[in-house]
DNA sequence: GTCTATAAATGGATAGAC
DNA sequence: GTCTATCCATTTATAGAC
């Protein structure tokens, strides 16, 4: 999946990209659900008709694959980064702090990751993508049990859930304007995830 | 949710009545999503035809009806319950604990109240009604920091909403055989809540 | 690159026989 | 209470003119 910068410049005016199209689709899935939004009803908000929008994507599954490609790419780059930290604690804050960055620099991508029910094989296969990174965030989670940084009596498993739960809520009300500045909400998710509501 | 006990009594075979009819519906709902699912997966999930089906039910939506009634009535009745406690600390804990009861024992309910979107007047009004259970939860929040059973260093919404992410993520994966028992999820999640993943 | 027109399938829902 | 057959709106997608 090529992105803009490799795809064949436009001779005339751009008229409606196809980044456009895919920008407005991920919104459009979002607020009503993937399988609720029509390709008309996408047309209608762009403003076009329905042909004229095939003349930029070749289906509306392509759409979706485009997204979740980004979303899964984002979440997998961040587990890279965090892999390459120095300590478990650094490593367990690393891939908390980049999740919680990808879920808001790709909010709409991830967003329709998270949703998804596995309707069809490419859902099936971005599940799975999806599973395999929770399965090494619950790697992090138990190496840093072993480090005495998370409490042993709780799984591991459930404790990834319950943070990842709390993480991934980011997306249904997070806005950069509202109580909690987007410099700051890493460190506001890592400390209730870490330290819980109660004053220490 | 009664079983076939306190129903009227079907003078011939029983056959498919209304809730297991619901009961199915929900469920294939939940795993496919409520727009991805057609009423002839439906019928045919049940081993009948469209018309049977609709011989039990209305439309689509009214089964969907039935269902966000019986997930927004047991959340409503949690809250009560919980603010008829005598004291700040207990009336938190006790939505808390309510709420994961209620989502553990109407999960299949609960998780199609938390997956809308709005798009239909019944959307709209549930999820207006799921608003208002939101706000009363941030009221509760609000009365414990003001004793200082919660930092007062997070604003009260944005606290609310990363708990209740926390919560609202069991629909996605808990499972009574798994590593938590049922009568045990509460506490857990009371704990991370409260005081975090680090040892005390 | 956008349009009108249309195909082919599927959606929710109903009529009426048994 | 279940069936076959059908209605009509809407779905994704395409053909071909401009």
């Amino acid at each position: 999946m090529s992105t803009s910068a490799a795809r064949t410049p436009r001779r005339g005016r751009p008229g409606h990209a196809r980044d456009d199209v895919l920008r407005a689709a991920v919104t459009l899935f979002n607020e009503q659900g993937y399988e609720a939004t029509s390709v008309s009803d996408l047309a209608r908000r762009l403003g076009l008709t329905k042909s004229a929008l095939y003349h930029h994507v070749d289906s509306k599954e392509q759409i979706l694959e485009v997204a979740l490609e980004s979303a899964l790419g984002g979440l997998e780059a961040a587990m890279e980064q965090a892999l390459a930290l120095d300590t478990p604690a650094r490593r367990l804050a690393g891939i908390i702090r980049g999740a919680v960055r990808v879920l808001t620099e790709q909010e709409a991508e991830v967003t329709l990751l998270l949703r998804l029910r596995g309707n069809s094989p490419l859902e099936v296969v971005a599940l799975e993508r999806r599973r395999r990174f929770d399965h090494r965030v619950t790697e992090l989670v138990r190496e840093a049990q072993a480090e005495g940084l998370v409490r042993a009596d709780l799984d591991a498993g459930v404790a990834t859930r319950l943070v990842f739960g709390m993480i991934n809520s980011l997306v249904e009300w997070y806005r950069p304007d509202g109580p909690v500045p987007p410099e700051q909400l890493a460190d506001v998710v890592l400390t209730a995830a870490m330290d819980g509501l109660r004053p220490r």
